[in-house]
RNA sequence: CGGGGAUUGGCGCAGUGGUAGCGCGCACGGUUCGGGUCCGUGAGGCCGUGAGUUCGAAUCUCACAUCCCCGACCA
């Protein structure tokens, strides 16, 4: 991609009133626009990340055998009705609701139990068909009594969620057990440390759920932590409580702010039931489904990424989720020969398979061009100048030295 | 939904009753050329909406809307 090219351009001040770093720093480097609170376009810049996040996501889970469909976000009241969760007043709050033209009752989806049981009603009818893992990359709608926090809590945004389905609470559980490891991969491989603490399932279950949390002061989540070792949980199911004793190796417990990236529920025959869905045993005998779900809030980790990775200077992208791999910046691009230089690495780069963001642009001055590349995050910034002649002076973004290196050597050290 | 703050060119802001300004950005010319150079010229605004007060309102009053923050609530 060209810098020259890219929609939109970078701006020196953050909007007013935005306080949170993600927030400042999304819309300044060009990855989220606000068209009203809670509420963002991803932009370009943005939409890249998203699909990296997303990328992924679906590798672990396709390593599971899950399989990836898209489901509709406009739900008809009538197989709401089937859980009473249409009804529900703690549904009512966040599910957004209204009458078409015709007076036909609807809903905009905030998750997909009931659509996902409707599903499965009408394609399971033996043992053999189970287990059932399917997941989407959806927007959810949640009428959000405060949107905040950037693109950290919106009343619209993108999560990835995955329903399975089985014959017995045993296979249930192993499945939930696979889900949780794949999550700490996914996570992991964005450098996210998580927390995973047992939680409340709020409006979906009074079942087993758990939350994969990551530490950060604009979290608003309260979660004890041990500072020993990896025990985490929920205030607000916690049996100890701060200054105590971890349970699990006796280090000492403190309360810290984290932010919810993923939540797994175990639903049991719950929705099953109450929908009339069931499945003949080898028996021959009606048997109820059980069911779990798991969330990731896609489009909130983006914000998280950035509230974790950044400096004073701007974002700085773990590799596997920034938008670009290489942000080529071209300084004295006036000058004909140097252009040459730069274009040519260009399409060298890209000719490997390289993402790369050139910064084609003439006439302006390198301490913008710089600004710029530290804003945007990408992590190698690769300067062609008339200084570098042959050769390339790469930085990575989370480091102060430079080195000067062939593009030979470069495309080396790109690719471990 | 309770409390607080904000709303003036694209963005950030100043302007306490007498015909609207600065910085950035943008366009053009020159200058500079490795960390947001400097100079000049120019385009761009029913001062959030509605109702009042006044000879006269960006400015005073009231209502509403929108955005942000703190609570209550949650991927």
């Amino acid at each position: 991609m060209r810098y020259s090219q890219l929609f939109p351009k970078t701006i020196k001040q953050a909007p007013a009133g935005a306080e949170s770093v993600n927030h400042q720093l999304l819309v300044r480097a060009g990855f989220i626009d606000q068209l009203m609170a809670g509420s963002w376009t991803l932009l370009p810049l943005g939409f890249r990340v998203i699909s990296k996040i997303n990328d992924i996501i679906r590798g672990e889970l396709n390593s599971t055998e899950a399989q990836e469909m898209l489901m509709p976000l406009l739900h008809p009241r009538d197989i709401w009705d089937q859980t009473g969760r249409w009804s529900d007043p703690d549904v009512k709050e966040i599910m957004y609701q209204f009458k078409d033209i015709r007076g036909k009752e609807l809903g905009l989806s905030f998750t997909h139990e009931e659509i996902v049981m409707n599903l499965l009603g009408k394609y399971v009818r033996s043992y053999k068909d189970l287990p059932i893992k399917i997941y989407h990359f959806s927007t959810k709608f949640r009428n959000e009594p405060r949107a905040k926090s950037g693109i950290l809590r919106g009343r619209e945004f993108l999560m990835k969620d995955l329903y399975s389905a089985h014959v017995s609470k045993e296979d249930l559980q192993q499945y939930f057990q696979q889900v949780r490891e794949a999550y700490l991969k996914i996570f992991n491989r964005m450098k996210l440390e998580t927390r995973v603490v047992d939680a409340s399932g709020g409006v979906f279950t009074e079942g087993f759920t758990q939350e994969f949390q990551v530490i950060s002061p604009v979290g608003e989540d309260s979660i004890l932590v041990c500072e020993s070792c990896d025990f985490a949980t929920n205030i607000e199911v916690s049996q100890v409580k701060e200054g105590e004793k971890c349970p699990r190796c006796g280090g000492k417990i403190k309360m810290v702010k984290a932010i919810e990236v993923g939540h797994i529920f175990t639903l049991g025959t719950k929705y099953s039931k109450n929908m009339g869905v069931f499945f003949l045993d080898e028996h021959g005998k009606k048997q109820d489904l059980w069911f779990g779900s798991y969330g990731i809030g896609v489009s909130r980790l983006v914000g998280v990424l950035v509230e974790k990775f950044h400096d004073e200077k701007g974002i700085v992208w773990p590799e596997a989720v920034a938008p670009f791999k290489v942000h080529l910046v071209g300084l004295d691009l006036d000058n004909k020969e140097v252009m040459e230089r730069a274009e040519k690495v260009y399409k060298q780069l890209q000719a490997e398979g390289v993402e790369v963001l050139f910064d084609d642009k003439e006439g302006v001055s390198a301490g913008e061009k710089f600004a710029d590349a530290d804003l945007i995050g990408i992590p190698y910034r690769v300067v062609v100048s008339k200084r570098t002649e042959e050769q390339l002076e790469v930085k990575k973004r989370n480091e102060k030295t430079t080195a000067f290196v062939t593009v030979e050597e470069l495309l080396k050290q790109l690719s471990h």
